[in-house]
DNA sequence: CTCATGTGACTGACCGGTACGTTTCCGATA
DNA sequence: TATCGGAAACGTACCGGTCAGTCACATGAG
């Protein structure tokens, strides 16, 4: 059925639309339920029918964050093909100009994790599982350049884009993130050199 | 009178310190003001008494985190006077081994930052000072050093702090935060040349 | 008939915050 | 020295509101 009339999406999805701008904008611990299925136009019992509470919920946007994530990341590889320095450029352009602008609210993966410290959290599981597989991209980006120690360049590089996640939404527009790009490829130079 | 028997510290004293435990562990939204006054071993009344309400509580707890963190801040800059690439290095070697240690919380600063993104928050507004006050110190000492481009730089070394803070907690032991000194070493001998 | 959804009331726990009574100690006075 | 006033410092008991989560039941469409 091509879309000549769209049908209404489904509680869950809304839902989802719901959860993901909230939680991304005020933070998931600062988001109650009520306040969810309100702007989602639905109804708490059609949250638990879907979600088994809020724990799964909030792990289940930040599922969708990561994959939304990945797509960011892989169509800035797909750019540049066989050049890691490049697909690197191409990822943390962008990046640094959403992060150095005002109301930008940084990773919400990385936000979670901060949010939710124990151990075990739904939550914090996907993100640390992100975060970890993104560990190891950049290694091997790093390794793929032909870096001295490419264990060390991945993660100085991981740093550097934690680091613009986190810093800016604490500085405003113009903050120390907008230079993102050129201090990662600076680095990469030491690295190579 | 010298401290023959300690008096018993104060009511506000046990609290802040409970506070700042708690706080910084399990986060200040995770943390209700019962968990705080049964383990200072106070009541409720005292905390209103001594602190206006809750967030001001968490506001006088990133100050007193402030202050020790210049302390160590100025204690690695005092240990190598006029050196300020030596200063860089004594400041991020301990916190490389604190930051890729297990446990680790990160900066109880940016961690307020994240969870309290609404501005003018009194907890947010003193993470905020600290950041920019650390941000022009690390562009004063990039500038010392003779960097091609101070702020560049500057922003450069913020990045990779705030990334160990943020990357200590989300990974454990042996992450990405224990090479954030050479790496920060790397990038200043790569704005030298 | 069936399945997804809405309605509205409800629970028990916990939240930040407060009105008010009680203890303690210190200094002034007789 | 004995006694009393008064002000801090502190505790007991409680407030209304909000939290996540659940219930039985009605409604509507395919």
């Amino acid at each position: 059925m091509p879309a000549t009339h769209a049908k209404p999406p489904s509680a869950a999805a809304r839902i989802r639309e719901a959860a993901a701008e909230l939680f991304y904008r005020l933070g998931i611990r600062a988001v109650g339920v009520d306040e969810i299925v309100s702007r989602a136009g639905v109804t708490k019992p059609s949250l638990y029918r879907s979600f088994s509470s809020k724990d799964e919920l909030a792990a289940c946007y930040l599922r969708d964050y990561e994959t939304l994530f990945w797509q960011r990341f892989d169509a800035a590889v797909a750019a540049h093909p066989g050049d890691p320095r490049a697909q690197l450029g191409a990822f943390l352009r962008p990046l640094a100009m959403r992060a150095a602008a005002d109301g930008y609210r940084g990773c919400g993966l990385t936000n979670a994790a901060v949010e939710y410290p124990s151990p075990g959290h739904p939550a914090r599981l996907v993100s640390e599982a992100n975060k970890r597989a993104l560990r190891q991209r950049l290694r091997a980006m790093a390794a793929e350049m032909g870096a001295r120690d490419p264990e060390a360049l991945g993660d100085g590089l991981l740093l550097l884009i934690e680091g613009a996640y986190v810093s800016g939404q604490l500085f405003g527009a113009g903050g120390p993130a907008a230079r993102v790009a050129e201090n990662a490829d600076r680095l990469i130079g030491a690295w190579l050199a």
